[in-house]
DNA sequence: CTTGCTCTTATTGTATACAATTGTTGCGAG
DNA sequence: CTCGCAACAATTGTATACAATAAGAGCAAG
């Protein structure tokens, strides 16, 4: 075996390609050119649009045929507050199944991302790295699986991955000390806190997105 | 062609005998054996499988082998929980959104589902088919992708479809008599209303869930 | 021109063969 | 007896060929 499943790489191949904007939202995507881009054949190509599809970064028009997934700021608004919602249920489960180990494996974490963002050049891919183990461990305590299955269609959209290319210092400043706050949430048990702490934090999210989005035009070659 | 193609077919078809309990839960799944029920080739069966899969009605180990998904009472009240918050956004949405025309259909469903209960001897699939009319009519005044894609797997578990068999007369009066306030705050564009109504409405269908599945409310074996 | 049609072409859907992987069974050594 | 391991069986993963279908191009009639 090379490394990993025909299937998986090309999920992975065509994600990245998805996410980077190699592809363009709107374009039209062939499982044939796919494959040969992927290096495997049809058939695991077609296993990873699906998978895709089901994240919403790929859709099907009413006759099959695959397009990348292009998202208006409504669309994106949207997904925030979804998961602003759903995220936050997550928090609250967490909380109230926190045990300290678990505990101290988000300190860890988020001292972690203290330490990429504290420098002169905030390590933007180390903080994202982080965070996203930050948000991994508390849907793992969450402990539901068709919460996991849900926030899968919702977290790293390409859109929430570009966002903190446009944090400020402040802005990541901000996470670090949310994320503190729900620390102190989860210390407690406090499920409530939690949830509306967590839920809080998704929504800033979506607001640097936004004023990143009209603040910077070049982010976008046909921003309106 | 015979009516649709072989994956809807067997989509459709293993869907069936989980839903009907032909196949039990925890019952292992094996892509040939499927295929030969349902008169196909393995491609399309892996299709249907991995439809299902996102659905949790499938579930597959680490090595990849399907199983039929068997729920805990916790992971039902969970789905519920989530049911209730997601279909309450969208019932926030659709009031927000709400024209007169959709409002219309939504009082036409609800008037069937009355007629189909109202006799001596309910016609629960009759109210099962408006039901889930009237919950497709506000998913869709929603007007979101996202969101539409989220509900799919939440709603049509094995075991929302068995609840309505054990409502007595009460339930569903019950349930069309939400629906009527539904359509009172959607007249009157009252997104809050409709969130809270939404959310207790599904809350309410997971007690007559819990308390049909534990036979006894109080004094059952199980319950312990 | 535009409309509507057919023929062509691009793309997806399905079946099947084979490869790779995993689970299982039975045998022998300790 | 049971533990490990090897051969075998069952199952899933991938490639490929071909069938079915939908999009597009060209052409003819209005």
């Amino acid at each position: 075996m090379v490394v990993a499943k025909a299937s998986d790489r090309a999920y992975e191949t065509i994600r990245a390609m998805v996410l980077s904007g190699d592809l363009s939202p709107g374009e039209q995507l062939s499982e044939e050119a796919l494959a040969e881009r992927c290096g495997v054949s049809r058939t695991p190509v077609r296993d990873a649009l699906r998978r895709l599809e089901a994240e919403l970064l790929v859709r099907k028009t009413d006759s099959q045929r695959s397009f990348v997934a292009d998202w208006s700021l409504g669309d994106v608004e949207d997904a925030f507050e979804l998961r602003a919602m759903i995220e936050g249920y997550a928090a609250r489960r967490a909380a109230e199944r926190m045990d300290d180990r678990t505990l101290e494996q988000l300190r860890v974490c988020n001292s972690e991302i203290y330490t990429a963002i504290r420098g002169a050049k905030p390590d933007v891919s180390k903080f994202l790295e982080y965070n996203k183990k930050f948000h991994e461990i508390i849907l793992d305590a969450a402990d539901s699986r068709r919460l996991s299955s849900l926030l899968g269609a919702l977290i790293e959209q390409p859109v929430v991955w570009r966002t903190a290319q446009h944090y400020g210092r402040e802005a990541f400043n901000r996470s670090h000390s949310e994320h503190e706050d729900l620390l102190a949430a989860f210390a407690r048990r406090d499920g409530a806190w939690a949830e509306v702490v967590m839920a809080g934090h998704i929504h800033r999210a979506f607001h640097a997105y936004a004023d990143a989005h009209r603040g910077l035009p070049s982010f976008d070659k046909d921003a309106a």
